[in-house]
DNA sequence: ATGTGAAAGTTAAAACTTTCACAAGGAAAA
DNA sequence: TTTTCCTTGTGAAAGTTTTAACTTTCACAT
């Protein structure tokens, strides 16, 4: 089956929603339209209208969009209707910075955590307890958690991966540096901070040129 | 002045440069060609020639390419013909994971770190001493720092980019969810941890329909 | 009840990116 | 030297995404 639908679109929904949850904090009213969103992402309303009509009408015309109703839809359209169960597996920096990150954000939830350092493993963050890294495929399948952040070194990714795999993780976000083998059921998405500064080392070069 | 060149062919040409260090490690051998490029990243053979064909020529015709001088020519694409000094602004999880992660990576080099935080300030990671982040403008300025690492909560993104940006910053990787003004000539990326666990989402769901 | 204005939803064109297939050209063997 | 083999580099086509202009529809005022 084809893809349909851009993942540019997908990551501006994501964007949306984020400027959705602003708003309702800044006490914005019930209604919004396409300007109002294209305006705090820095876009044309035209995007944001083209983003949408992927998905249905979620508008009135001549009015504009119901907030709760357009963030309830989005969220839907993401699969985000109930909170999703995360696992993290390597508690280094950053799996500490995603499960404070995360128990701070409704939508996700830390259900456990993994390390292989015995210095670490029984100790807590915050609610979780870390767990042995070799437990992964069981205490993952009965939890029941469908995403996992791996956040390890490069070249034990992978086979943290395939006990995730077989824990039934449906998806993976992945900070290390090197590509993953998953069967065809599972997604993964890459984190690739070195990528990103040298994408930005560079943009910076090129925009002193021109 | 047009863009010309794709971003996702500037992306690859970094996943190149990690490849061929990989190889580099691996002795691989004097010589590449296009399809162990291709093969390593999973993409097609001709991609690999497209990209580099934006920038130039650096194969031979029947044989392929010198390992050592395609690294060279692709780290002067990128602009990473010589070290490229990063000062890191928040040394919480992220900021720490970040230095530490430089640390042992040539091609970057962290010079500076600042935090607001007055237990944090005056200790140190590995080399570097945690400054205040009120003297951001003076200490970036004076170091001749190009490229600003943001891992700061996101309210106070804003105040330190516009400090940044006095201290003459020219590219930036944001780790806060909230986009940031800066003038023209100065570049940021964004790293949206969250939109990442949605598009995730999305993927997983939309994965088990078809 | 009707007309008007405003913004959503849609369509078509333009811009951009990827893919394919092959010509060009160098290296090595004959 | 000539031929053969091999892989690069690229022109053109196909496919995708973005942009902008257009049509539709709703709410509200008259």
């Amino acid at each position: 089956m084809k893809d349909l639908i851009p993942e540019a679109t997908v990551r501006r929904l994501s964007h949306y929603l984020r400027c959705i949850e602003m708003m309702e904090k800044c006490c914005y009213g019930a209604n919004l339209q396409s300007k109002d969103l294209a305006r705090m992402c820095s876009i044309s309303d035209s995007v944001v209208r083209r983003d949408l009509s992927y998905f249905g009408t979620f508008g009135i015309k001549g009015v504009g969009y119901d907030l709760k109703r357009l963030k309830d839809s989005i969220k839907r359209i993401l699969g985000l209707a109930e909170k999703k169960k995360v696992v993290v597996v390597g508690v280094g920096n950053i799996g500490r910075a995603l499960i404070g990150y995360l128990s701070r954000v409704d939508g996700f939830e830390v259900v456990a955590a993994f390390d292989n350092d015995p210095q670490k493993i029984g100790k807590k963050i915050g609610k979780i307890k870390i767990e042995d890294a070799v437990n992964i495929t069981p205490i993952t399948a009965n939890l029941n958690a469908e995403i996992a952040v791996v956040a390890v070194p490069s070249d034990e990714a992978q086979k943290v991966v395939n006990r995730l795999v077989k824990g039934r993780v449906k998806g993976i976000l992945n900070f290390a540096l090197v590509p993953l083998k998953v069967p065809d059921n599972v997604t993964v998405r890459y984190i690739e901070l070195l990528t990103e500064l040298e994408v930005l080392t560079y943009n910076i070069k090129k925009r002193r040129k021109s």
